[in-house]
DNA sequence: AACGCAATGTAGCATTCGCTACAATAGCCT
DNA sequence: AGGCTATTGTAGCGAATGCTACATTGCGTT
């Protein structure tokens, strides 16, 4: 019995080390290093500093306690994107493809890029969660790079969602070991020049 | 003690129902409806008519059962390709992505999708096996492709090549959620009319 | 002080996991 | 025939899985 406390308001937090909140950053970091496939409660709660006992607790079961995880990780991603890259816009989608690729060869991107493939393959298998946090990271992705269009494309709105396709191609193909192949499409459509 | 066969002369057989050849078309129909992350050796053995000592006893351990599954899926996936369209070339760049993506809309392709996701994330993790997997069938989609191009194509291999990244994007995005920004996109790149 | 309840620890359960030990069957080769 | 070997069945092991039962602690309220 006694039902994780569901009621946000903290009336009286006993002892109170661990919540929800405190627990999903150090969660996070766990998947973002060792994926979501194989998380399992006891080393998740290893990493988090606590027991599996604690995080069904907090969560209910590990399904609830995975979509909580991933709604995290959606925001989390977010909140890297406002930072990542100024308010500069570039000067051409061709700049503008070449920057947030380069973004993406960063380290701490790199992690976030190999969970990414885990959360693509839960979304198209239907797990739950995984198809809601998918979806809004794409979204933000989407919005984001809207505002990195350049300040005289003629239709920054169609161009985003143009050049996101071109992206996620290449960021798909990269991770199986064909980043050469987008690398010469990119080339051959006149959007880059490395 | 006795290893598996790793002879295939067939010295005798013995009662030889199964063997690593007969095993894998079932293995596979299974992954394909099943998913390779979830998939465990018993209900594998039961989907395929043996037990899980049989198949341990076949394929030596578990990762080396799933590598050899890669590898036969990569290879069915070739054949699918060549069964799937004949030698006819589009007229066009567009209508030689439409009707590839017409293709991905076929339900067969769709099982082959939602388990490529998995490969794929397996290939960004770097699991043994999906990284070889992922790379031929790769190779072996972008060869197709080629083919496919128009025969008048300036460039048909740097055009296989850019038509292979934004087709990727495209199903990454639909497997997301986001078909209608893949489709929008497209539409502004001028590939397609829909 | 007495009570209630949130928060946590300790043990454990039932199931599944990959894999192994041991034994039985059955065909081939000499 | 006798033996070798490939193949298969039956049991089970030790570990890990998600989750639960039960007990305890300690603060806030009355």
């Amino acid at each position: 019995m006694s039902d994780p406390p569901s009621d946000p308001s903290p009336r009286s937090p006993a002892k109170a080390g661990l919540s929800r909140e405190t627990l999903l950053p150090l969660l996070a970091s766990h998947v973002l290093k060792h994926g979501l496939g194989g998380a399992s409660l006891r080393p998740l709660a290893k990493a988090a500093g606590t027991s599996d006992r604690m995080l069904i607790y907090h969560f209910g079961n590990k399904e609830q306690l995975i979509i909580d995880l991933l709604e995290y990780i959606a925001g989390i991603y977010a909140a890297a994107l406002e930072a990542a890259l100024g308010s500069e816009r570039a000067a051409t989608r061709q700049e503008c493809l070449a920057r947030i690729l380069a973004e993406g060869r960063t380290p701490a991107m790199q992690s976030f890029l190999v969970l990414w493939w885990e959360i693509v393959a839960g979304s198209a298998r239907g797990l739950p969660g995984y198809r809601e946090a998918a979806e809004q990271m794409m979204t933000k992705q989407l919005a984001w790079l809207e505002t990195q269009m350049p300040a005289d494309d003629p239709d920054p709105a169609a161009g985003a969602r143009y050049l996101m396709t071109l992206l996620e191609g290449t960021l798909m193909l990269g991770a199986v070991g064909h980043a050469r192949t987008a690398r010469e499409g990119l080339l051959a459509s006149g959007l880059s020049d490395a």
